[in-house]
DNA sequence: CTAAATCCGACTAAATTAGTAAGGTATTAA
DNA sequence: TTAATACCTTACTAATTTAGTCGGATTTAG
């Protein structure tokens, strides 16, 4: 059940957006610098974020990344459900006509209710008041 | 964040316990063939949960596996806990000492206690109630 | 003894993830 | 207008993890 490297990455680079709010775009090596993340990879992550419209880009110079919406409006959950696709642990696919009430999918249900739950009241200007990650 | 075939197996075949339950062990090749699990891969899972202490095994002839507890005292979430190796979905290890207070590690581990409070309030009796899993 | 079963460890193949590389495109400062 | 900057896109590779297999040893009932 870990959150995968790229989402872990995709999370901290949010936070470094929130906390870089009002300031302009950030570019990404300066992030990558400052996040101690691999520009390349990160680049491929940012774009994934802006496909899901919760950052915009300004390319040249100067240019960078920037948060959609202030860092109040922008919840966790977003950032997570855009890089890890879904937050359902089901493996199976949403009709199973033949068995819709399978013990299975009751329990990999709830884990996503309450994952989802959690994740979308967490917005990032919360995560501003604590600690910065350091490799 | 999808849970893994091997726990999602897990799950199901202590639900097929627990519908076994006061009916003498079970063994690998009844759970294999009755949830359509492959006969070798669950044999290694229910060896894990057995060291787990979960389920509990008799050798030989009529042998199988049982329920260390009742259904109604046992909780997805153990079995969850064992097979993944942990709910924390921390990339970091615990320690952290230069940066007790990490925003990122704050997330997961708000993450993690609402997957694990979830998943302890699971009991296998409420899941024989509904459906079993078709492949 | 023998058949049925767990037990154990090593192994392989497939799939996913993490990361790299290279070249193109838009923007802007000078 | 030109050069530098930084995003954009796709394809590729390497590492890791996951899923599953295999062979043999041990236990136990009949
Ligand atoms: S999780 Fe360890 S420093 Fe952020
Ligand atoms: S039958 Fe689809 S999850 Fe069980």
């Amino acid at each position: 059940m870990k959150v995968s490297q790229r989402t872990e990455y995709g999370i901290r680079a949010m936070i470094s957006l929130a906390r870089h709010y009002d300031n302009g775009p950030a570019s990404i090596k300066e992030i990558a610098t400052g996040e101690g993340i691999p520009g390349a990879f990160l680049e491929q992550i940012m774009a994934e974020l802006r496909r899901g419209g919760i950052v915009e880009s300004q390319r040249g110079v100067n240019g960078g990344y920037m948060l959609s919406n202030s860092p109040s409006e922008t919840s966790v959950g977003t950032v997570v459900e855009i890089l890890e696709g879904s937050l359902s642990p089901a493996r199976c696919e949403s009709d199973c006509s033949k068995m819709p009430d399978c013990s299975t999918r009751t329990v990999l249900k709830r884990i996503e209710e309450s994952i989802t739950e959690t994740l979308d009241n967490i917005y990032l200007d919360e995560l501003l008041k604590v600690g910065v990650h350091e490799q």
